[in-house]
DNA sequence: ACCTGAACACCGTTCAAGT
DNA sequence: ACCTGAACACCGTTCAAGT
């Protein structure tokens, strides 16, 4: 009676869920494409069909981490946006299974991750900087933010950390 | 003529000596116990005498790196000596072959660690920081260094985000 | 032309057998 | 008791053979 029984068509969506459940059990170390094929009840190389190779597959879940990273509105000061914003981002690195392969910067960035990278910058603009340094500023909040989940600094210390940079970042406005 | 031609007893340096070797050709992901054993001319067991197992053998090629990164010195203003003392973290993060197995914070630090720890906690302490506020500042520095490396920021970036930090660190000294 | 799965060239690590 | 290397339980991916 489910639309997810045995005979339901392969495709990308059903491979990268069952990807997910499988490294949110036993991390993206326990992720292969073998034991993935098995989960999926199909053999090996039919993944093959819908992605080039594992690193492949890697960046699509890195992807759908970065669509877990809600944009922060437009309520508040353009601190507490930035706050709201990083805040979620560095719950996503931190507990998302494919945490540690989103790339929020870099030259060809997925759609999600070009949102998130377009949130900031309107933000930053609109707070006052010009676009040149605005991309400087959201550089250095992205490697702090990615800095601070990678090392598990706690919830306190990453709002440390986080504040003295937006201080630093808003005495350049005045 | 050489001491270290072929009947040259193995030992734990030796081994990180080819590891070190094998990862900087290739990367980390190129070292394996059975290509690193082949090129020590060993059977791939003997080294199991040395290291409890390959996650171990990564640990002490994470302390090598801590090994590069030299205390600044005394020279300078408190600012100018987190510079450099983070400048060559980022350096060594960036480009040692185990840079991303480097661990300069948690609970058991290493001696090379624990040493970059100290000379990091001086600086902030001689600055005119209290010992818990320095810990929340070194945690901060490291994790937008360790974050800079990790996203593969430029010199002039780098720079840019860290005189923010700093700029914000230090005005909580007035 | 397409689909299949056997096979290739690897892994990290265990452990039985031999000395 | 110790040393050895065969063997186990895996990998990601290719490609020849079959349909």
């Amino acid at each position: 009676m489910s639309s997810t029984d045995h005979a339901t068509r392969l495709s990308r969506e059903r491979i990268l869920s069952a990807a997910l459940a499988l490294a949110d059990r036993g991390g993206l170390d326990a992720l292969s494409m073998r034991r993935l094929a098995q989960e999926l009840d199909v053999w090996p190389m039919s993944i093959y069909r819908y992605f080039q190779d594992k690193e492949a597959l890697l960046d699509a879940l890195g992807d759908a981490a970065a669509e877990r990273i809600a944009p922060p509105g437009d309520r508040g000061s353009w601190r507490s946006q930035l706050s709201r914003l990083l805040g979620r981002a560095r719950a996503v690195f931190a507990t998302h299974p494919a945490g540690s392969r989103l790339r929020l910067r870099g030259g060809s960035l997925t759609p999600a991750a070009a949102e998130i990278h377009h949130a900031g910058m309107g933000i930053l603009t609109r707070a006052g900087f010009g676009p040149e340094e605005a991309e400087r500023a959201w550089a250095a909040l992205l490697s702090y933010t990615a800095g601070a989940a990678a090392l598990e600094t706690d919830d306190a210390g990453f709002e440390y950390g986080l504040e003295r940079l937006l201080d630093g970042l808003e005495a350049r406005l005045s």
